[in-house]
DNA sequence: ACCTGAACACCGTTCAAGT
DNA sequence: ACCTGAACACCGTTCAAGT
């Protein structure tokens, strides 16, 4: 108890212990350590020192804070664009990527960050200049090349919804995906049966990196044949 | 009120009020009609017309109320599958185009669902068998099948992601993006604010049928690339 | 202007008591 | 076995009062 003895009332000049960007970085380590139903606004209060009440002049509302967070995550990021140096599709790969290292920075977020429209609108709209001028580069149409955009950036987040909720939760597919596999009645899911048979315990243990460059491959290439025509 | 005059204590035989299937059918219309954040254990009680406390003789607790819906939603889920009637990536679109649609059939519940692993996992692995199919169709390797499978998933999964938030806020997606664009810094995104510019507003009138039919062959044009090595 | 304390209208859930 | 009532330990937020 540090502040024990603190008294009521507006803080001498230059003493100010709360600010909007105080809050929200304490916010942000509340969900990055004890995830994001940990972060209350009497917790975040409590961490603060600070009379939960205190946080309504910076913030209007709990919702405040969490676009806050979306904004203090993404607004910074700047895409490292390796420009025209390399091939267009090895641009968009790597602006891929980018994107998916940034949600996955903080993975308890991500999951609240994916369900928010405005949120998402906000980030992409910063994050996606490189893909534009990949796509671009590639010669596609502006439409084609927004649609392209758009699919490529739905991938990305159904990718990183997976990734954030395993990483949350702990846990392993590869026993599990094999175990629901032979809960399913007989004969239900030959197919998947079969493959998920052949491929066996080690060929199923999911590594997300290499999953992620087989989405992106056959992304890429199916961009590629768009183009030709 | 129409139990105003409810006795406590067991019910006679045959007059039992509450069920599991009631409890999750009752849940399922409160999130329906309200939004998810409107399913609470008291308000569930409330529509049923039975104290609070009854609930937890049923369903442990409200985890398991929102795992049960997950279920209650996709286990009924029977893809129907043209069939090798129709060539392998009609087939493909065909199937994803029906896990698309089972996901919109309840736009409040998908964002908690798309959220949730094992609800997540659940569902994939009933769903995914024409995804299989169609690809062991194509002649890919177990492997390849696997990859793309989670892919097309993965897209799947971003896509109805960013369509249930717009549903769910009633947000419209073209002026909100060039809106956005107007307002980067200048020169910040010089590809991305002359494509926005050329398409225009209708062009960028976003239609997710066609959005999620351009996603579809993109990346069944790339998954036929892959094939052919 | 900024912080506080008490209060309001909610939550999910435990526990002991009814029939 | 199934339902209930009271209680506990929380929430987010409003409002009036301090300095």
């Amino acid at each position: 108890m540090i502040n024990a003895g603190k008294r009521s009332g507006r803080p001498r000049a230059g003493e100010e212990r709360l600010s909007r960007e105080a809050i929200l970085t304490a916010a942000l380590r509340i969900v990055d350590d004890k995830g994001i139903d940990a972060l209350t606004m009497r917790r975040l209060a409590a961490t603060l020192e600070v009379n939960p009440m205190s946080l309504y002049h910076h913030l209007p509302n709990k919702a405040a804070v969490m676009a806050g967070l979306a904004e203090l995550v993404f607004a910074g990021l700047e895409q490292p664009d390796p420009g025209d140096a390399v091939p267009w599709d090895e641009q968009l790969k790597d602006a891929a990527r980018g994107y998916r290292n940034a949600l996955r920075a903080h993975p308890n977020l991500a999951l609240q960050v994916l369900s928010d429209t405005s949120a998402v609108s906000a980030v992409v709209v910063v994050v996606v200049e490189p893909f534009y001028r990949a796509l671009d580069r590639a010669g596609l149409s502006p439409r084609q090349v927004f649609e392209a955009a758009n699919t490529l950036v739905d991938f990305i987040h159904g990718f990183s919804l997976g990734e954030a909720s395993v990483r949350t939760e702990n846990f392993d597919l590869a026993p599990d995906l094999i175990t629901r596999v032979e809960q399913l009645p007989a004969g239900k899911a030959p197919v998947l049966a079969r493959v998920v048979g052949e491929l066996g315990p080690e060929g199923l243990a999911y590594d997300f990196d290499s999953g992620f460059e087989s989405g992106l491959a056959t992304l890429t290439a199916g961009i590629a044949a768009t183009r030709r025509r």
